[in-house]
DNA sequence: CGCAAGATTGAAGGACATCAAAGGGCGTGG
DNA sequence: CCACGCCCTTTGATGTCCTTCAATCTTGCG
């Protein structure tokens, strides 16, 4: 991959939001840049952080397997997102696991040499901290939905959101961008395929939504807003 | 309140590790210092930040009012835990409210000072960074348990959480170390007081644990945290 | 064409929320 | 100091949402 497609790449993420261009070119120098395949897991939880990746293309799934075998998805990054930042700024062992959901470039620095680029200029690291906050923000979301709303809600909350992260324009509606289960949408919703199978089914007789093998094309926005606020 | 003494309660914070006496000194220069009642709302969901907040002695509750009108529980803040800090490093809205769940002794800075002094002084920017991915981690590793586990074991791991946090050595066993219902255990948990109160009788009936008035006793660690683990 | 992975649907059961009512403990005011 | 009242807690009954299990159907691909 040629340099100045790689800088349009990194541009992307607010990691380096209102860097100079010089500071931008010495970050540049220091990246690692690679493709791998869908399903290739990045990292697992309980290993060591050893860098520190940006997403530059694909979608990212963050997950952890919990006791009795039940995966549950906390995030599904899009191109930009850092993936596994935290456990690398707190040199501490992944919380979670992470696996590319789609094909994927990703963009990378050593986490010795991240530490050194934060040093040397400040806006990283303050980019770091409001990206870190960004995320932690939508966590204290997602655990208030998870608290207190049902499934039928949370599911179109979460097909709101996925749609306004990377959702492309589909003849009448917004189609997810990228191939997507029942039981990938369980995993989100921490529920079971079978609900959401219902769920689905049921919007999509009333036109709510258009559904398909792994594909589901969002047909009424507002009522499906009005489900996920009011739950009616 | 004396100086001395209020160094010894902003020290407790992870806030200001690593910082240097002369810069302590002049962090503490631009501090302010309040007592506030249990109850007290120190801040609402929606308003905009103006302080940066530093606990310095009781339990502060971070909630949101749901939809429905059910609140649900984000965090029971200690001594040294920053309130509100998300918001005020983002400049954003708060996502959620604030509430004295004790007495609270309150050390405060500007938003604007408090900004300064993080150009000033890039620990206290390393520190905060830290300090939010810690609080990321822990929402994501809740998200999870929400999403995959029951109540029973929702309850162990709050209380053994709470005990963790806050809790001190009673006669025989761990107290939480402050006056807390069934209604604000199911407000954590994300479940109703009906139920709290069910499993709580059910341990208490086998031992694991002592109960009263706004009171609970830790009696049996290890079956309580067999039962967080396992689910039986 | 046949297979595999995904999706749908029905039936049954369980976990949990909700409603209703009654039983304590604690502070307050008489 | 006692009694009242309030808040917290307990407990039972009931209903419903959701999970689980099982089976069938669909779709895309080799």
């Amino acid at each position: 991959m040629s340099v100045p497609a790689v800088r349009e790449l990194l541009v992307q993420s607010p990691l380096v939001a209102d860097l100079s261009p010089p500071a931008l070119d010495d970050v540049l120098q220091a990246l690692s840049v690679r493709m791998v395949a869908a399903k290739t897991m990045l990292f697992h939880q309980g290993d060591l952080p050893t860098e520190l990746i940006v997403l530059g293309k694909g979608i990212v799934k963050v997950w952890q397997m919990r006791a009795g075998g039940t995966p549950a998805t906390l995030h599904m990054l899009g191109p930009g997102d850092l993936v596994g930042a935290v456990a690398v700024f707190r040199r501490i062992p992944f919380p979670a696991s992470a696996t590319a959901f789609t094909e994927c470039i990703l963009l990378s620095w050593t986490a010795a040499r991240a530490n050194e680029l934060m040093e040397q200029y400040p806006a990283i690291r303050t980019n770091a901290l409001d990206y870190v906050g960004r995320r932690a923000e939508e966590l204290a979301h997602r655990l208030g939905e998870m608290a207190t709303e049902r499934v039928e809600q949370r599911i179109a909350r979460t097909l709101l959101r996925l749609a306004g992260q990377t959702g492309v324009a589909a003849s009448e509606g917004i189609e997810i961008g990228y191939p997507l289960s029942r039981q990938d949408i369980a995993e989100i919703v921490g529920t079971d395929l079978y609900g959401v199978s219902r769920v689905l089914r049921n919007w999509a007789k009333q036109g709510l939504v258009e559904t398909g093998r792994l594909r589901v094309v969002l047909r009424n926005r507002q009522r499906l807003e009005q489900i996920a606020n009011r739950g009616g």
